[in-house]
RNA sequence: GGAGAGAUGGCCGAGUUGGUCGAAGGCGCUCGACUCGAAAUCGAGUGGGCUGUAAAAAACAGCCUCCAGGGUUCGAAUCCCUGUCUCUCCGCCA
């Protein structure tokens, strides 16, 4: 949410953000609204002040035994106009309310301006592409010939886009993400939380996926709770409504989770394989911190989720969003993407943003510098550190040898068992 | 799931026959005095949001805020309704 006082006093800047982030907005009616919200204000609050007097003096009046008749048939009046400008100014803030919560992020000054994905910058790129002296099997076939991945069957118990893990793919699932949760703890500083994999909708709007984007989630029947779509939603609004202490700034946390996705939308897109599930697990990083020091937080944060790939030896890119392509509470993304093979070219499997103040306004989360400061919005950034899924993927995929045989990445092997190797049986 | 109790400021905790209650008292914290310094003691201060004076800061004034949302009333922390959460007991269960 952007902060009303900015967007009064920033109309058309705001305005020109939008149009290059492609969010076709009218926000012809907020100006109008805001005026007429404090002129309402104003009024109302000149009444309430008068019954809070005359009231008062009422109760004094009654102590001595005098009779307030007339006073109190007076302020009979003034409550029913209260009662209705107050209703007024409350329909106005829900107005005004609704058009905030619909803005998306304004983008940094650092982000390229773009329409859409195809103008998104590269900047920067590691590692070799595999060169296979045979022809390279897509992860599907690979796992399906170990015997390490079952759709068939996960369509059966549920439906498309759900799998089983099996046998040493259930280890290796295991392995890359404790892999994943132990470098972030003990290397890079973050403190694991294990968080609800159930929300509720007021969390969900604290980091933005509602009110807009409603069809993307997994409600529960006749309940406030939706399904999390990623650990970013718990982990962020584990302090909403927070006014955390300026010491303790930044605060570092990564999640490992189940996530949700209704894929709305996306209905032909990668059907095959592993890539686009409704329920995958990622490590998910999460950080607060103060505002002059997000966006150094948010190098950090790519370079540590970079740090998974090069110990895992997988080649990648990394990918600077343009304005076009930024997601709806982010003001910048570093997309980080892995070679696949079989899609002849990298893929998102990491996704860091600095949301800046834009969710810290939505759930609450403030700080103060010192114990007599005023408190001020932290800012939040959250990344994924990794989809564990993808991960497992362009495991298979890039160190998959001609006999259909898989070896296992160095550091994975400790978390195998001392395993080097997955073979057909 | 059934029965009961509760939710007050950073924390503890008064206040529940409605009327100077934004809220006693204590702790904590900040500043000052005392001290070579510290402790102890004494004094002062100490929530958040919104609006106006104003374009912004300091300041001042007003409004809102005692879990959340409604209601009764001239007036609600106090009364009524709904919801959420916490605790105790019973049942069930990993």
């Amino acid at each position: 949410m952007l902060d009303i006082k900015y967007l009064r006093n920033n109309f058309e800047k705001v305005k020109e953000a939008l149009r290059n982030r492609g969010a076709d907005l009218s926000l012809d009616d907020f100006l109008k609204l805001d005026e007429n919200r404090r002129k309402k204000l104003v009024e109302v609050e000149k009444l309430k002040n008068k019954r809070n007097t005359v009231s008062e003096e009422i109760g004094k009046l009654k102590k001595q035994g005098i009779d307030a008749k007339d006073l109190i048939d007076e302020m009979k009046n003034v409550s029913e106009e209260i009662k209705k400008l107050d209703d007024e100014v409350k329909q106005i803030e829900e107005q005004i309310h609704e058009i905030l919560i619909n803005i998306p992020n304004i983008p940094h000054k650092t982000v390229p301006i773009g329409a859409d994905e195809t103008q998104n910058v590269e900047v920067k790129k590691w590692g070799d592409l595999p060169g296979f002296k045979f022809k390279p099997k897509p992860h599907w076939e690979i796992a399906e010939e170990l015997d390490i991945i079952d759709f068939k069957r996960a369509g059966k118990v549920t439906g498309s886009r759900f799998v089983f893990y099996k046998g040493l793919g259930a280890m290796l699932e295991r392995a890359v993400a404790n892999f994943m949760l132990d470098l972030h703890i003990k290397e890079h500083g973050y403190v694991e939380l294990t968080p609800p994999l159930i929300v509720n909708s007021n969390s969900l709007v604290g980091t933005g996926q509602l009110p807009k984007f409603e069809e993307d989630l997994f409600k529960l029947k006749d309940t406030d709770y939706y399904l999390i779509p990623t650990a970013e939603v718990p982990v962020t609004n584990y302090y909403s409504n927070e006014i955390l202490n300026g010491d303790d700034l930044p605060i570092y946390h990564c999640a490992y989770s189940a996530c949700f996705r209704s894929e709305a939308g996306s209905a032909g897109r990668d059907t095959r394989g592993i890539i686009r599930q409704h329920q995958f697990t990622k490590v998910e990083m999460v950080k607060f911190c103060k505002p002059e020091e997000s966006y150094q937080e948010l190098e950090k944060m790519v370079q540590n989720a970079e740090r998974v790939l090069q110990l895992l030896e997988l080649p990648y890119r990394v990918i600077n969003l343009c304005t076009g392509d930024l997601g709806f509470s982010a003001a910048k993304t570093y997309d980080i993407e892995v070679w696949l093979p079989s899609y002849d070219s990298y893929k998102e499997i990491s996704s860091c943003s600095n949301c800046e103040d834009f969710q810290a306004r939505r759930a609450n989360i403030r700080f103060r510098r010192t114990s007599k400061s005023k408190p001020e919005f932290v800012h939040t950034l959250n990344g994924s550190g990794l989809a564990v899924g993808r991960t497992i993927a362009a495991v298979l995929e890039n160190y998959q040898q001609p006999d259909g045989s898989v070896a296992i990445p160095e550091v994975l092997r400790p978390y195998m068992g001392g395993l080097n190797k997955i073979t057909k049986k």
